[in-house]
DNA sequence: GCAAAAGTGTTGAAACTACACCCATGC
DNA sequence: GCATGGGTGTAGTTTCAACACTTTTGC
């Protein structure tokens, strides 16, 4: 049986201390006009996750080498697209708040939308299941791997790290708790010898983290009972 | 660009201290004859999952409601499949030794081969490249949840249990203190009040594990360095 | 100097490994 | 009784949360 198959993206970063997904205002039926999580279809010759890749640069201008696009699940339910049998691919990344989107292909604007905002307006298809597992899908892997760093820029400090895991977890957790714990992972920060400037305080080592290794290091959120509340 | 979607399973299993996983002998073209994971073409109105439940019950006899069928990628490189442009959604589960293949569908048999043995012999298609994918998430999954007790029987023993983790992990584990952490996990096991008869020893206590709530029960593998090695 | 943020030292509590030991059964 | 495997007690060590304290900057 003959499908249509299509890859969707959900980009996800942090501002503000709250998640925000990057969502196009689609510009073609059907849903025209209504926020939709950048997509589109598999052409010739290209896998499922080129098209992800092309999709996520055409529609939005993010590069896609800096995404790292991991699948979370396909979408098949008859009926989840007017137009006919559509399959979905949906993948997930998480971004760096730099990252500035720019429209083209399909999508009339591409932005930010922060994730309470996009909860509450119905997107196109069933694009807002795919956004709830994508969230979950980042929490875990959080939790599970290095990827936090995914949100900070090239080079970041402990401290930024050290929000991510914070707004992730809903938690606040001990600076210099932290700053040892991370700084005892091998392989994970590396030092740039640079500073960050700071309009007050201490300047902050700037770190680099290995974007060949971001997997399998595990840095597991503090049990509950004691909290890691801060001071 | 019109696609065939297909499912392919892998189930896995320990026999033997070793993992196995089921395979089909391919009763047609292509690849007549070889080896091959389960799986079969979406059908109009059905979605993906029940694609890879359905064939799994029509190629090998295997209940899928005992199967807990997760998606762990999507293979859509072109040429991957001689009949054209197919793109498969693989599913990999996890069931106790003691289900028993029976072979239907497109398949001339079905039956366990161990894993080793599996990776020695070209699979069809790039069911190999599924096959090692599914083994990486097992031992990711295993770790990250209870999921080990889906290895087991409806009953088993604390002592089933530890042989699961130590397949998995290629370790030993003390008995003992195997036997507290488990116990101590709120919720996981519950016993059922009969005990297993032993050729020898203490009879042990039968437990049953949850199966609505097998998620996010951290069995953390213990720290190298230090070892776990058994008495 | 003072304020602010980075980063280190310390301490008491909890968790874990290793291993001794007791328990319950078949023979 | 003896062998065998299930299950518990416990000491020494490690890890960790909490938080005091030192360091490095801007003003």
């Amino acid at each position: 049986m003959p499908v249509a198959l299509a890859a969707d993206v959900v980009i996800l970063t942090i501002r503000d201390g709250r998640f925000a997904v990057l969502l196009v205002t689609r510009g073609n039926p059907p849903y025209e006009g209504r926020h939709a999580l950048p997509g589109g279809f598999l052409e010739p010759g290209e896998t499922i996750d080129a098209t992800a890749a092309r999709e996520l640069d055409e529609e939005t201008g993010i590069n896609p080498a800096l995404a790292r696009l991991e699948q979370i699940g396909v979408y098949s339910e008859p009926g989840r697209d007017p137009r006919g049998r559509v399959v979905s691919v949906a993948y997930a990344a998480m971004v760096p708040d730099a990252a500035q989107p720019s429209a083209g292909g399909d999508a009339a604007e591409a932005h930010w939308v922060a994730l309470d905002e996009a909860r509450g307006t119905a997107l196109a298809f069933d694009h807002d299941r795919i956004l709830e597992h994508a969230v979950e899908h980042a929490r875990r892997q959080i939790e599970h791997t290095a990827a936090a760093a995914a949100f900070c820029n090239a080079e970041f400090t402990v401290t930024e790290l050290r929000q991510v895991y914070e707004t992730v977890w809903r938690t606040r957790l001990d600076p210099g708790n932290f700053h040892r714990k991370i700084m005892k992972i091998p392989g994970f920060l590396e030092a740039t010898g640079r500073t960050a400037v700071r309009e007050a305080g201490r300047p902050a080592t700037l770190y680099r983290a290995d974007p060949k290794r971001p997997l399998a290091l595990p840095f597991p959120r503090p049990r509950a009972g004691q909290g890691a509340a801060g001071r």
